[in-house]
DNA sequence: AGAGGCAATGTTATCTTGTAACAAAATTGG
DNA sequence: CCAATTTTGTTACAAGATAACATTGCCTCT
């Protein structure tokens, strides 16, 4: 975990080297799994692999071609109950503007109150954390969505 | 105005006079479309009123499903059309996670950051204002999403 | 009144997203 | 190995949403 100590919390919006993001991401997922005993079976890990690779949100639907392209399923509960793993881990995060999902980038710091920034002009979204403003009580929350919509630097300079 | 100095912001999660909150929405409506122009249409019209009635979210089908039994339209886009209307307006929000919609109890309150406390146990949802916590710079932020899943009191001491 | 322009509605068809249900295979633990 | 549980394979659908185009209604200008 050295040298997790969380960048540039906005990478996603720059070149990084992206590689690291995989391989760190994988082996963080590798080691949740293990110690919770969640098997990270072969379609599972690949899924992982798919939206790391990515970097950016994608569809079930497109997760899902990219796994019949490699022969490892061509019908939608395949790519859905993957991602449902995933989901439950932690391992990815489901985006609710987007009908779409993400891997989380350093899923080990949980509880981590997960926010998304979501840019309308590139469609890169990074995960940020955002600690929720106090809420009226007489409410237990259990799990929040928080998503904000707008423009990444790169994308607002190139509009003006 | 006078009376609606923002009542019990939980409100939704109790028996409270609904008629108020129906009357008081629509006079709400009326202004603002009047001010800018808008046209709030008979099917547009009576889709807030639907919501408001049910004062809880619908899916876009659920509405149509109203809007057919009274003759108003039986196919998707007559739904969808006037919700996206009410939407644009701030007269209605979408709740992503419920892929519904509900009337806003306060649509003149503008600018207002909405946030959406949704009880999972009886499926109410109230609207709270929440300002977002500071996020990142170098991301403008146009549009949020907040939305907090959990129980309300009444359904946590049943729980219990 | 008549004509033109724009906003709203009607309608068809299709697309995207997501699940229920059940059978078959693989894994785990005894 | 056997039984229990989990995971996968597959079918068939349900649910949510939009593109595209024809038609109607409304307003404005002449
Ligand atoms: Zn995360
Ligand atoms: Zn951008
Ligand atoms: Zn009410
Ligand atoms: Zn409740």
């Amino acid at each position: 975990m050295a040298h997790e100590k969380n960048p540039d919390p906005l990478r996603e919006f720059h070149p990084h080297n992206h590689d690291h993001c995989v391989s760190d991401a994988m082996a963080a997922a590798e080691r949740i799994c293990a110690s919770s005993g969640a098997r990270l079976t072969p379609v599972r890990r690949r899924v992982l692999e798919i939206l790391l690779e990515g970097h950016r949100p994608m569809g079930a639907y497109d997760v899902l071609g990219r796994l019949d392209e490699e022969g490892l399923g061509d019908k939608p509960p395949v790519a859905y109950r993957a991602l449902g793993f995933l989901v439950d881990h932690g391992l990815a995060h489901r985006i609710e503007r987007l009908n779409a999902f993400i891997a989380c980038p350093h899923p080990e710091a949980e509880g981590h109150g997960a926010a998304f920034l979501i840019c309308r002009g590139c469609g890169t979204v990074a995960e940020v954390t955002a600690t929720l403003p106090d809420l009226p009580e007489g409410f237990r929350v259990e799990r929040t969505t928080v998503e904000a919509e707008g423009l990444c630097a790169a994308c607002t300079e190139k509009a003006a």
